[in-house]
DNA sequence: TTGCTCCTCACGTCACGTGAGGTGGC
DNA sequence: TTGCTCCTCACGTCACGTGAGGTGGC
C-alpha cells in the first residue's frame, strides 16, 4: 500500500499549491521536485508528497534562500537554523551595500547643486570614494609634501613626518576625510575647512573659530611663560584646567583623550617641526610641561584608575 | 582638423580607462559606446571622446543607474538631478525591502527555537505575514464568530459586531497582530496574551495583570454605583480621574485617546453586548456617564481646545 | 468534436564573464 | 617567425516568464 496513492497532473498541483506550472516545471527539471511518475505520453504526475515538498520550497524560498541552498536544506546537507543564521548575515551585509550607495548618490547629489562642471565634480568623488588605503596614504603623502616644500624644515625630518602621517591612516577612511581630499582637489579646501572647523568651534564652545583660536594662543603663551615652573604648579594646573576645558567638559574621559591625542607620533613632530623652527628652541620642553600637568590633572580626577 | 585624432584600438581604451576589453566590446555592440571608426579587417577604434564617454558611463554605473538609464542620460533624455533622486527613491524601496526581509528571517529563527514541527510553524508564519488586508479580516471575522458561537448574544448582533470588527482593520498590519493569529493558529495564544499583557501592565503601571485588572473592575464598580449621578459630581470626577490615570499620565493627549478609543463602533457593540448579557442593564448608561466625565475633565485640561 | 491541458523548444531578462577557435598587425 | 592583440560566436549566470507550435485526454 502506497501512503501518496492519488496521483495528479500539473496543474493540479499548481491549483494545490499556488505555484505556476512554469515554475514547478522547471524545478522538475532541474531535479529540485522529480515528478512522483511520468506517463508513456510525457505527462508529469505529482502527489502529496511532491505537495509537501514544493511546500518547503516555497517557504525557504519566502526566506530568501536561493534553489541551491534549498537544495542542500531539503538534502539534509544545510540544518534550517544554519541557513537562517547565514541568511540574516547575508541580508545585512545587502544593506550594509544599499545604504552606503545611499549615501554615495545623497552626496553626489547634494554636491551636483553648486557644480558648474558635473562630470569633473562626479569623478572626483567617485575617485575619492574609490580609493583604496594606500591610495589615501599616497594622496595626504603627496599634499604635506608640497605643504612643506618651502619650509625650512630639514628633507629628513619632512620624510619622517610624512611617514607618520601614512602610517596614521585607517583602513577605513570616514566621510570626513573623504570630503577634505574632494575639496582640497576641487580648490575649496578653503573655504571647506573654515566652514567645518566654525561649526564645529560653534557647537562644542559656542564662539566663532577665531575667538577659539585666540584663546588657545593665549593658553599657550601661559606655558611658554611657566616652562621653568613644576606641573603641579598653581599656575601651571590652571593653565592646563583651560587647556582641558577648550576641548571638552573636565572629566577623566577628556583628558584621557588629550593625553592620548598628544601621544601620537605626528604630534610630536609637529612639536620638533615648531621647535625645528623656533629659535627659542622650548617647543618641546612645553609640550612635556603640558603632558606631565595632564597627567597629574587625571591622578586627581581618578585616583583608582592610575594603572593603565 | 579633428578634434581627437589620435585613435587606438580597444585593448588601449581598456588600460586608459581601467574597464575591461569585454565590458568595452559589449558596450559598443549595444550602441551605448560606439567606435570611432571600424577598420576593414573589424578592428575597433577608438579616441578620447570615446575614453571621456566611457567614463560618464562609469560614474552613471558607480551611482547605481542601469545602462538603460545611463543611455538616457547621455541622450538628454533624462536629467542628471532627477535620475539621482530617482535613484534615491528606488534604493530606499531596496533598503525596506531588505530590512522587511531580515525581520522576517530574524522571527522565524526565534520562533524555530522552541518548535517541534519546524515546517509546520514556518508555514504558518509564512502564511500570517502574506495575509493581505481581506484574508486578515476575514479571519478576524471567523475568529470571532467563534468566540460568540455559544454566547447568548442574538444573531443579528453577532454579525454587526464582526462587521465592525473587519471594518476597523488597517491595510498595514502591525508585528503584534500577526504574532497574536500566529499564537492563535499554533494553540498558544493565551500564553501569547498573558505574557503580551503582563509585559504592557508591568511597563506602563508597574504592576501585574491581575492587579491592574483588579483596579480597573474597582472603577467600572464605583461608575456604576454613580450611575444617576450628574457627570461633574465630584465623586464621578474622582472615579474618571482613576480611569484615565490607569492608561497614562493625566494629559489633555491621554484623555483625548481614551475618547477616541470609547467612541470606536465596536466598543460601543461591545457595551452594547454587556447591556444585552447583564440582567441590570446599565452599561449603556455607565458609557454615556463615562464619556460625558471625560469630556468635562477635557475641557478642564485645555480649554482653548474644544472647537475639535 | 470542442476546449482544455499538457508537452517541448527557443528566447528573453541583466550586465557582463568565460572560453573556443580563428585571425590581424607589429 | 613569434607572441600579443583582436575578432566572432556560443554559452553561462539566476529563476523563472513568454510564446510558438504541437499533442493528449476527457
Amino acid at each position: 500500500m502506497e501512503k501518496y496513492p492519488k496521483k495528479y497532473p500539473i496543474g493540479t498541483l499548481a491549483r494545490k499549491s499556488g505555484v505556476s506550472v512554469k515554475t514547478i516545471r522547471y524545478y522538475s527539471n532541474m531535479g529540485l521536485l522529480p515528478p512522483a511518475e511520468v506517463t508513456g505520453a510525457g505527462y508529469r504526475l505529482y502527489s502529496d508528497r511532491e505537495l509537501l515538498r514544493l511546500q518547503q520550497i516555497t517557504i525557504l524560498r519566502f526566506l530568501g534562500a536561493s534553489l541551491k541552498q534549498v537544495k542542500a536544506v531539503l538534502a539534509q546537507e544545510l540544518a534550517l537554523p544554519d541557513l537562517l543564521t547565514a541568511q540574516i548575515a547575508a541580508v545585512d551585509a545587502e544593506i550594509e551595500r544599499w545604504r552606503r550607495l545611499r549615501s554615495i548618490i545623497t552626496r553626489a547629489s547634494e554636491g551636483l547643486r553648486h557644480q558648474e562642471q558635473p562630470w569633473h565634480y562626479l569623478r572626483n568623488l567617485m575617485g575619492v570614494i574609490k580609493m583604496t588605503q594606500e591610495e589615501r596614504a599616497q594622496w595626504w603623502g603627496e599634499w604635506w609634501r608640497k605643504r612643506l616644500a618651502d619650509s625650512p624644515l630639514p628633507e629628513e625630518f619632512v620624510q619622517g613626518f610624512v611617514q607618520d602621517i601614512q602610517n596614521s591612516i585607517t583602513a577605513e577612511p570616514t566621510e570626513a576625510e573623504e570630503d577634505f581630499i574632494l575639496a582640497a582637489q576641487e580648490g575649496r579646501k578653503e573655504t571647506y575647512v573654515a566652514n567645518t572647523v566654525e561649526r564645529w568651534t560653534k557647537a562644542h564652545h559656542h564662539m566663532s573659530y577665531d575667538e577659539w583660536l585666540t584663546r588657545v594662543r593665549e593658553i599657550f603663551g601661559r606655558f611658554r611663560a611657566l616652562v621653568d615652573a613644576a606641573p603641579d604648579d598653581p599656575l601651571v594646573q590652571a593653565a592646563v584646567e583651560e587647556y582641558i576645558r577648550l576641548s571638552g567638559p573636565l572629566t577623566a574621559t577628556t583628558v584621557k583623550r588629550l593625553l592620548d591625542n598628544i601621544n601620537r607620533p605626528v604630534i610630536r613632530r609637529m612639536v620638533q617641526a615648531a621647535d625645528l623652527l623656533d629659535t627659542t628652541q622650548q617647543m618641546e620642553r612645553v609640550y612635556q610641561l603640558i603632558q606631565d600637568a595632564l597627567k597629574i590633572r587625571l591622578l586627581r580626577l581618578s585616583p583608582g584608575e592610575t594603572q593603565n
